[in-house]
DNA sequence: ACAAAAGTGTTTCGGATACACCCATGA
DNA sequence: TCATGGGTGTATCCGAAACACTTTTGT
């Protein structure tokens, strides 16, 4: 309490990012998986790491967060949450202290076509991580199972039109085991958060009804977001979905 | 990405705490209050705000969190969490980033003799804050409100021996509202988080059986805890009660 | 026609709730 | 003995789960 400023003891403050999404393996399944990208640099040159980087100081911690993300993936995602301040001792060279945020992308991203030293993974098998990165990924992806219990995050990884089962196979994929396709039906459509179209997608036995997200819905709390002055409290803003 | 060191940024690491604890009041009934300090310098001297200050480069986080509170109520928390990483431009002069913890104290705990500027305040109706504490403030309750109805988080309130009438007590706080007194013992016994004692209170009517907690249950998660090495993944140390 | 996914109906089960009732003590 | 909180028993409700069944398409 005596001091005044903690720069003078080098105190560096990082953001990073797990971000997720889906993809389709070879036998038809979806798995939820990560984009990692490679260190160029020590310490840990050529591991996989977390997107991440310096935070700016004039820059709020949620943007430095998309940056980081664009940086890497060329993408925006659907829903975007702090996970957890990480700052042990030890974790890094010198006193780091991580901000890292969470994210979700709508299935089927992209990477961009330039994209060098990034590649999607796994999330329940990532490979060996530069520092403390694979217990931070082990703790979003329990946050993610969490929460996709209690909320409506699994909207987040479809895109704008969707079939029941293709929300099902999400909160599968995610959860990893094998849900009842009428109860699963009756459960969402209780829940008021998805707005039926009059169309449907066909090629394969009865077509199945495509279905829109409610953005009425909150897609799910997002902790305490910045106030826009410091006195006031504040409600929490719109999600940007 | 192509800055090496945000320390000549000066972006300030700060660690503050929202730490909890029960009061009874004129009409006899708990509530949930915090201890607050008055500031003593700009800016905003004179407004209450929470225990808190600069991280130190050698101390880890958690500990700079339990020192804070050391510092002010002289007392060790029961439990103790991160709640989030508050970083907002212009919450504060210059740029800090606060990383901010919640803690619970047992019913009954003593502020110091010797604590000035130090007071406690009803949680849900506290005064004017400093920076952005207000919203911080109410963001800790909405989890504690939360975290009280999936975990066994309450008995960090209270002592070691305990009846079910005042477990029952502490929930009725936090919750704001009565809970039927029967179907909460049922609950509670069937958790398996209770040891019943021997032991009775008496002093008023039938007495009361004084159970103690059950400590081979985790009282609630705590999130990712601290690593021992950066390299493998750790799982969830015991928790401090 | 048949396979397979889409979608509906129905039964069962367990936990939460409401509340009636008995028990043990202090005053 | 009576008021009061401690403690038990029980009926009811509601949502989750299990699963039989019908519908609609492609092949």
């Amino acid at each position: 309490m005596t001091r005044t400023d903690s720069a003078v003891d080098g105190i560096r403050v990082a953001v990073s990012t797990v971000i997720f999404s889906l993809r389709r393996d070879a036998d038809g399944r979806l798995a939820v998986v990560l984009p990692l990208v490679r260190r160029t640099r020590d310490p840990h040159e050529g591991r996989w790491a977390l997107p991440g980087g310096w935070l700016d100081s004039t820059e709020e911690l949620e943007t430095a967060a998309s940056r980081t993300l664009a940086e890497t993936t060329g993408l925006a995602p659907s829903y975007l949450e702090q996970l957890y301040a990480f700052g042990d001792i030890g974790r890094s060279p010198g006193r780091v202290v991580s901000i890292v945020y969470w994210a979700l992308l709508r299935e089927g991203a992209q990477l961009p076509a330039d994209a060098e030293n990034v590649a999607w993974f796994d999330a329940s098998r990532p490979p060996e991580l530069a520092f403390d990165h694979r217990h931070i990924v082990e703790y979003a992806l329990w946050r993610l199972r969490n929460k996709v219990g209690y909320s409506r995050i699994a909207h987040g990884l479809l895109p704008d039109l969707f079939t029941l089962s293709d929300l099902r196979e999400v909160y599968e994929a995610i959860l990893e085991r094998e849900l009842d396709p009428a109860n699963f039906r009756r459960q969402v459509e209780n829940s008021g958060t998805l707005i039926p179209t009059e169309r449907f997608r066909t090629g394969s036995h009865r077509p199945a009804r495509l279905y829109r997200y409610n953005h009425d819905v909150e897609l799910a709390d997002r902790g305490p977001l910045p106030t826009d002055t410091p006195a006031p409290p504040v409600l929490p803003e719109e999600v940007t979905i």
